[in-house]
DNA sequence: AGCTTACCATACGCTTGCGTATGTTTTGAC
DNA sequence: GTCAAAACATACGCAAGCGTATGGTAAGCT
């Protein structure tokens, strides 16, 4: 026939590999929750078929476990990278804060929200969560003790720290205002007792 | 034949009812999310078969909104309840937290937190939960005033109080102390400014 | 050029779950 | 007891997705 060469437009027959897979179920991730990383639906977005996928992941479950490690790398190395930095603990924390409360980074919250909403009912992914949790947690901690609290005082401030960036984020924007939630985080950036 | 009438043992039949299924519904919300509760296993799980459920309701989908309305009256019931009885604010705050950080209520927290997760995808269930939460906070906002705290710092501490509930209740609960998080609740329970 | 390997397409079988259609049985009113 | 309505059973068609099997094509090596 005429017109159904491998590039109608202007796609030059793009080979994929499995982190671009990876980064497609993340978008979808990012809006649908893990219920809608599928792989057929995931292949037709892709505009490629199946086939391709299943060279790449053994099954399905590969590919969730391959995006719950490049998450977990993800959050662990940028932890890192901050810990590095070395700054004010002050303004490292008022940027976490910003960060988190004003709306800053839609993507990647979603796609963490959807995560421990996956981790409820899932093992490998609670794993993956509470390797993150407790890597933030430290780091928030020694930027308390950074700013003079003492190591008890600063650990359960750094939980209410992080506890109150996610139950905020759950929130709905319409029932809380943006000056109540800086005056919240006000309150956790008081100076050490 | 002869053992097959339909009691082997001793269930008489049960008839069931709208809530029924409802509160069966739950069950597996509780654990399996909300993409757990379709109506075969559910139907199987009562003993029964999806004849029941189309007799009751419309489609899945309404069972969903049901559970929904089910969960918001309860949720604002509980509200008014509570407000009328007009104890101690401190005690009442301190109830609270003790109700979400002890775990207790396991499974009404569950509940809540898939609920909160079909929330992200879902424009009924978010209504829900603005209503809910919209609710609540007003409820701890009149509690801080109860305290002597002024109207703007009420509010921003009980958004501040709610939001730590819910984050911590996300958290693993080995990657946060009980101590600590007694801490973080003495915290919040300051007195007024 | 020929061969191999990586990557993708196609086609299939299978399971799960939705919703519908059409029987049966149970229950209460009379 | 009769009858109508309520509650459930049974059986079907259908679609979505998983995973497999197998064939096809493009790249690189030699």
């Amino acid at each position: 026939m005429a017109g159904n060469r491998p590039s109608p437009t202007k796609e030059k027959a793009v080979r994929l590999d499995a982190a671009a897979w990876i980064a497609a179920a993340f978008d979808v991730l990012a809006d649908g929750g893990i219920d809608a990383v599928r792989v057929e639906p995931l292949a037709k977005a892709l505009g490629i078929t199946k086939g391709s996928f299943y060279w790449h992941f053994a099954d399905r479950r590969a590919l969730l476990d391959a995006m719950l490690r490049s998450w977990m790398e993800g959050r662990i190395a940028a932890i890192r990278q901050q810990a590095a930095d070395r700054g004010d603990p002050a303004v490292a924390l008022r940027q976490l804060a910003d960060l988190y409360t004003r709306h800053a980074n839609v993507r990647g919250l979603a796609i963490e929200l959807e995560i421990r909403a996956f981790a409820r009912n899932d093992a490998g992914a609670a794993a993956a969560v509470r390797d993150v949790d407790q890597a933030r947690l430290q780091q928030l901690t020694s930027l308390y003790i950074g700013l003079g609290w003492p190591r008890a005082k600063a650990q359960s401030q750094a939980v209410l720290f992080y506890s109150y960036l996610f139950g905020q984020s759950l929130l709905d924007p319409a029932v809380v205002t943006q000056a109540a939630r800086d005056r919240a985080v006000a309150a956790m950036l008081v100076a050490p007792p």
